[in-house]
DNA sequence: TCAAGTTTTGACAACCATTTTCGTTTTCGC
DNA sequence: GCGAAAACGAAAATGGTTGTCAAAACTTGA
């Protein structure tokens, strides 16, 4: 794992939420680094592929990532305010999404789940 | 509902599957009419916001829309070939996911949850 | 140590879906 | 018909992401 590779890593696993490729660039500039923006894309994209980051889309397209505390199976429970995420899993729904692609004759059954809220912290204000 | 916003709703609902707006914006071109590229956009916006037509984000970021038969809260069962849909409702992951956002204090739960797979069609060969 | 080859990097341009802009056309109430 | 208001569409702008390519950094073998 090269150098740049690891400081995207870093920063990312810096914050227990979502962020960008811009976000993770404009953060390792602050802190001084002369990263280039292909760079972040690339190393992302490697991470990604690695299975060493979590990748989603949000509403806007926008692709954002995540350096979770496991690589198993799981899914997110995401602050639609602050970003925070936390892992979760569930049996109930890897069964039922499995049932249902059987049901209806569907091979290769995979499936996107997240959940969306606004956290105790973000619900205060 | 004005003519070109019904004449988008009625080639989306030509289809079985998600089509995109450029998908759309080529099937009207080649049925003949002059329709343009922004009222396409436009029309699927206000559909989407209607609540006329489901909208969900590829993996490559692109937003696609579908005209499903109920207005009702449901999921889909997508397949990765053909991009046909079903459409699925389950009770059961839609206390799941409310539970999990109870459990860590998040208020305002929502969630997104798509299945994928090669329907039976396409599994063929 | 040094030269030659390989990999990584980053500035910049290219892409492409989507949105904005703005002048023209259509629709609708009177 | 007439004029205001809404809808249209072509073209330009936007913004995230990817491709290009020459320079920089790292490896390797002599
Ligand atoms: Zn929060
Ligand atoms: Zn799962
Ligand atoms: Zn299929
Ligand atoms: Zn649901």
């Amino acid at each position: 794992m090269s150098t740049r590779r690891e400081a995207v890593h870093q920063a990312l696993t810096a914050s227990s939420g979502f962020r960008s490729a811009q976000d993770l660039y404009a953060d390792l500039r602050a802190d001084g680094s002369k990263i280039g923006l292909t760079t972040v894309y690339r190393a992302l994209q490697a991470l990604s592929d690695s299975g060493d980051v979590d990748v989603l889309r949000t509403d806007e397209g926008e692709a954002v990532y995540r350096a979770c505390d496991t690589e198993d199976h799981h899914h997110h429970l995401v602050c639609r305010v602050c970003s925070t995420a936390v892992e979760i899993e569930g049996p109930t729904v890897e069964r039922w999404t499995a049932e249902i692609g059987a049901q209806h004759g569907f091979t290769g059954v995979t499936h996107t789940v997240e959940v969306f809220g606004t956290c105790a912290e973000c619900s205060k204000s």
